[in-house]
DNA sequence: GTGAAAGCGCTAACAA
DNA sequence: TTGTTAGCGCTTTCAC
């Protein structure tokens, strides 16, 4: 068996409460007896149970989280950092993934509540009033990032709207003509929380706009690439392809090389994420970049502070930065 | 407050005894008392409390994850795969990173130990007789992957060795007469446990000796670009880079270009692990696959059954295939 | 078939 | 300063 405070008890010759004001540094104790409890702590080897622990303070140090899946670079490397800020700050981390399935993250949601977690971060596919209020019946701190619940939740994320706003000012800058939109998620309008991809997509149009460009091809679907592999590109114009994500980049820009459309000549492409592998890509993509990092440390210790502190750090939106590639 | 068995027990008009005994399926309750208690559960929306369950159980039905980061593809679909045959099986995941720092790696385990997770799949930097006994300390299953620590540990993971011969012999049968093999991990042999770098080494050897093929040049450390910048090709001959995993190999394949090498003609390149970007880059890189998402899966059902029925599923080697790019 | 009681390892309130 | 006691919510043993 473990050693147990009641066994260094013994030992010691004091009592369990004791032990437990030396282990834990709290007042009321000689500094003679802590010294001697923390001794035969040490050669004791004493490890504290953190479950049992857990049941008394109603606390287990433990943040969940809860995200799409790991297979967006962007994820990972979100899941990276959230787990060195965490640990760093005394918290493990109980990841769970919901395949973008609202169900599954309500499930996923619960179970993390049973298990007890201080507090829980939301990359949710859910939305609505009465997600709202599901998730207000729950106590536990929650912080949501990149897609927004409400004004209720604590929300740590960038200006995607302002960043893709900017993008195509960018673009339009370069005499693009023609304005195609690719934007998958897009066709989940209404059936799931699509936040980001909504604001991006609005700060396309309102670019479009200022900038007095044509109407745009918008294409929200799975089959993007079937229909670009059916557009007949005007040779006399060059037209820009805006993506979503930096993976429907790479998918254009494959396809765009099969069909030997010249890039940026006849066609640009842009993206949006500024993931790692881009390095290896060329013709360099040209993307918006976001401190991703920045956000899952920014979000555990806005939570950890609510835990700990009662109040959450409210986090201004966060910076962008358009990377000039070649692409476009 | 959460409403407890208590309540239930109190609301029924039965012992807390007999509650459990309805929620969880035991025996020794009567079908009728049995049902009006589910359905006060049901009603009462009644959510059990894992943390008091794990106390009294000993068991948290939650596994620890040790891995070096996310930043490796691999390692992401690893993690992903992981978690969704964990869940799958009623276990939560913790995950923890190391970033291949031992000592840290040393902390992870601890924690993760006192947390009281039922078992650990181990991705260790760690090795020798002394690291052997150290994990024995702890009575908790314990299945390493990738990298092998010894005898006594079950272990998850492909034949590495075998996998790179393999590779060689079909390099050597497209008339490569110079050969490097690049693999930078190979710089803390003896100091950190790199098993997997090692085996495809020796593979890599084997296969240059039965080819008969000579002596290669062999880059072990961190500047290997700055050695192949240097590199003077000979024209007269093809050179074949080995790379012992994808990412060098994208580094080298962007250093040649940069070079204006041309690939495969003066210099063919293969890799080590077919991460899913491969995709979008060209040419497209001859590498070698094996099946991470299986070798997640099968960690975690070994490790499972170990917890539940007292024996690991011990896993045979998973197989390998050389994916034949234009890149050699 | 059911209830009562003990206890998992720890914390916290109250006595002494 | 220290010990005692009563739980946290659940499981389990032993009476009845």
């Amino acid at each position: 068996m473990r050693v147990t405070i009641k066994d260094i008890a013994a030992v010691c010759g004091v009592s369990a409460g004791t032990v437990d004001r030396a282990l834990n540094n709290r007042s009321g104790i000689s500094e003679k007896t802590r010294n001697k409890v923390l001794q035969a702590a040490e050669e004791m080897n004493y490890q504290p149970d953190f479950t049992a622990r857990s049941l008394v303070m109603g606390r287990t140090m433990t943040l969940g989280i809860v995200l799409f899946d790991l297979y967006n670079r962007s994820f990972a490397q979100l899941m990276n950092a959230i787990e060195q800020k965490a640990r760093e700050l005394g918290y493990f981390v109980y990841i769970t993934l919901t395949d973008k399935n609202p169900e599954n993250e309500r499930t996923c949601i619960e179970y993390l509540i049973n298990r007890k977690v201080d507090g829980i971060i939301l990359f949710t596919v859910n939305q609505g009033k009465e997600f709202d209020a599901y998730l207000s019946r729950f106590h536990t701190p929650i912080v949501t990032i990149f897609n927004y619940v409400s004004i209720n939740w604590e929300y740590v994320g960038i200006h995607e709207r302002q960043a893709m706003k900017e993008a195509v000012d960018y673009i339009a800058s370069k005499k693009y003509k023609q304005f195609i939109y690719v934007s998958p998620p897009l066709a989940y309008a209404g059936k799931s929380n699509i936040y980001t991809q909504e604001e991006r997509f609005i700060g396309f149009m309102e670019g479009i706009e200022l900038n007095n460009a044509p109407k745009p091809l918008v294409l929200k679907d799975a089959d993007y690439l079937e229909k670009l592999q059916d557009y007949s590109f005007n040779p006399a114009e060059k037209t820009a392809i805006v993506c979503s994500t930096d993976l429907y980049a790479l998918e254009v820009m494959n396809l765009l090389k099969e069909r030997n459309v010249p890039i940026p000549k006849q066609a640009g492409i842009i993206g949006f994420d500024d993931i790692d592998m881009l390095k290896y890509i060329s013709p360099r993509l040209t993307t918006v970049k976001y401190p991703i990092v920045e956000i899952g440390e920014k979000a555990v210790e806005s939570i950890v502070n609510k835990i700990e502190r009662g109040t959450y750090i409210s986090v201004p939106l966060l910076g962008h930065e358009i990377i000039k590639g070649e692409s476009i």
